[in-house]
DNA sequence: TGTCGCTACGAAATCGATTACGTAACTCGG
DNA sequence: CCGAGTTACGTAATCGATTTCGTAGCGACA
């Protein structure tokens, strides 16, 4: 129960007022270089450091940002938490993080309880609450917020995605470069945005290139879990006509579509070469390690957090979505000793 | 821009003082039912909130405690940190998260920073600058805290562990009921704590069944990752008496070892059972799904924020090793069509 | 009726910083 | 040598709540 050294001890102890010590510490160039080393000089020595709170209370700005995601797993929030952080770091601001599991109640009371603490802004991957099926909105009193990986949003706020068509664009031309004619699209639920961009851009590219684009060969799995993708595949396979490439809308499908491959006796790259989307990490523990598009999580988090911190500092706010593009990330899948 | 309505707002148009308005708001027994009654509906009519900052400034707690951790992936954490907040939402307190990704400076920065924004306390996930290598400790000056998953804490205060040595004993005594005679332990690296302590474990069981305990039955793997596994069981198969049954040490390793297995063209579970350790999600979409020992991760967390918040309150705080029991996952890797 | 004890409320200090403003001391040109 | 301008620092208000303490009003009781 130490109690904590004030503003006012270092300013006794230095003997200036701790309006001084104010200056000092903000570096405020109103302060004369002797008064200046003897207050840093006792700061140091007693180890004072500013109450962060009474600080927020009275300049009325608390350099914390925080992050609204209802992530689940917490699969993508990571990298995308570790992009805002850097950003936020160029100007020495803190990242709260607020995790509803797909909770709206808790949703609700993240949301309030971060305005409360007074944040600067918020990046929202949560939508819930603040857009709603239903019901009103939250009203957000003047504070800055964007949103991140959602799908969708509507206000006059910027909204940053990964570019999902030039993604699948660039795996159905790696598929195509290396000399695949039975492209096959294992997509994920009809019912994202996000497969539907997908689409496009694999629709567009094969018909480019004059390849078959039959129905057999471009399916939807109702979830983006490996079974889904081993059962999929596993149909695919057992076709007339079966694919030597599947382009999969996740690395949990293509983790199931190559068990699929596998079991069925095929080999991978050899007979079918299987692609995944997201770049997880299990990706490069498959076997063979899987090739995949990557979704560019912490570039997302860094052009997030940079549009959120040019808003507080007060830079008007546009309504436009931004795309980051994918990169692709060749693997044995698609490129291995018995391929190619 | 729209001026947040404040305490005092409200005091006015209700005809009372901003002290009545503080005492309503914190259910104080001293203001009478009408006065309660109408700031309650000037509240309402206002939509006012408090404003934390300044309530945390006077009211000296910030009803806040926060995790320092260095989980580069978040794997664990996401878990851990649903335990906390579940304890701590009974308190009504919110949980920051901060991750240094194992950077000893970012770990500090991060120290400081939530020290000064004066969080009530705290739990450690991440000991290099609270008990680093070299170099002095940073004071943790009258804030509680609490370690988490945090092996060969010394402090005063209390760890909360997993029972390692209990889970990899249900394992082998899992496998010695299911009939195996050749057990394996695939263990992690040997400079981690749990490996040994698992060890322990495993040897006790073995040896109390009177079954063999060969040294080529019993391997440290130098990561923890898949491809040591697939390397060091494939080792293991291909020995003078292969083992009827392999216990990994993660999830991880027992993806590795499982590929291994089949590759081999052996059966799983028939041949030679397999189970792993931490219960990742990953496991139960192995083929076949992978008996674990899951890691009480949500519970470990429960028991580290009601400790902590417990210390907060005022509770003497005593040095002591809190083991949280694993519990057996059963699955089709060690009990499935072509087994038992 | 006078006094004691409660109850219910308000005035004002307080938490620990930031900041608008005032003012000595000093500089410098005319 | 004087007045304007600059520099360097201090005084005091302020942010928005909590909390201590004082007191008006009331009922009860002797």
């Amino acid at each position: 129960m130490s109690e904590r050294v004030t503003m006012r001890d270092v300013a006794a102890i230095a003997g200036v007022s701790s309006a001084t010590v104010s200056k000092v510490i903000n570096e405020r160039p109103d302060v004369g270089a002797e008064v200046r080393a003897r207050v840093l000089e006792t700061i140091a020595r007693l180890g004072y450091r500013p109450n962060a709170v009474a600080r927020g209370l009275r300049a009325r700005h608390t350099d914390t940002i925080a992050i609204l995601t209802d992530d689940l797993e917490g699969i993508f929030t990571n990298a995308l938490m570790r992009g805002v952080e850097d950003a936020a770091s160029a100007y020495d601001v803190s990242v709260l993080l607020a995790n509803s599991y797909g909770d709206p109640e808790k949703e609700r009371r993240h949301l309030r309880r971060l305005l409360d603490r007074q944040v600067d802004g918020l990046i929202i991957m949560s939508g819930n609450r603040v857009r709603p099926r239903s019901g009103p909105a939250l009203p957000l009193p003047g504070t800055p917020y964007v949103f991140l990986y959602e799908y969708g949003a509507a206000e006059p706020v910027p909204s940053i995605l990964p570019d999902d068509r030039s993604g699948a664009e660039l795996a159905a031309r790696h598929l195509i470069g290396i000399g695949r004619r039975r492209i096959a699209f294992l997509n994920g639920p009809a019912s994202w945005d996000a497969t539907r961009e997908r689409l496009d851009g694999f629709t567009a590219t094969i018909r480019e290139a004059g390849l078959p684009l039959e129905p057999g060969l471009v399916q939807h799995a109702s979830s983006w879990s490996p079974e889904d993708g081993f059962a999929l595949a596993t149909a695919m396979l057992t076709g007339p006509e079966p694919p030597d490439a599947i382009f999969c809308g996740s690395d949990d499908l293509a983790t199931g579509a190559m068990a699929a491959v596998l079991e069925r006796g095929l080999t991978i790259p050899g007979d079918v070469a299987v692609i995944g989307f997201d770049d997880r990490s299990l990706a490069v523990h498959q076997r063979p390690p899987l090739s995949t598009v990557a979704l560019p999580l912490h570039e997302m988090g860094k052009v997030a957090g940079g549009l959120l911190l040019a808003a507080i500092q007060g830079e008007p706010q546009r309504h436009e979505i931004i795309r980051v593009s994918c990169e692709l990330r060749i693997r044995a899948s698609t490129i291995g000793p018995d391929g190619a």
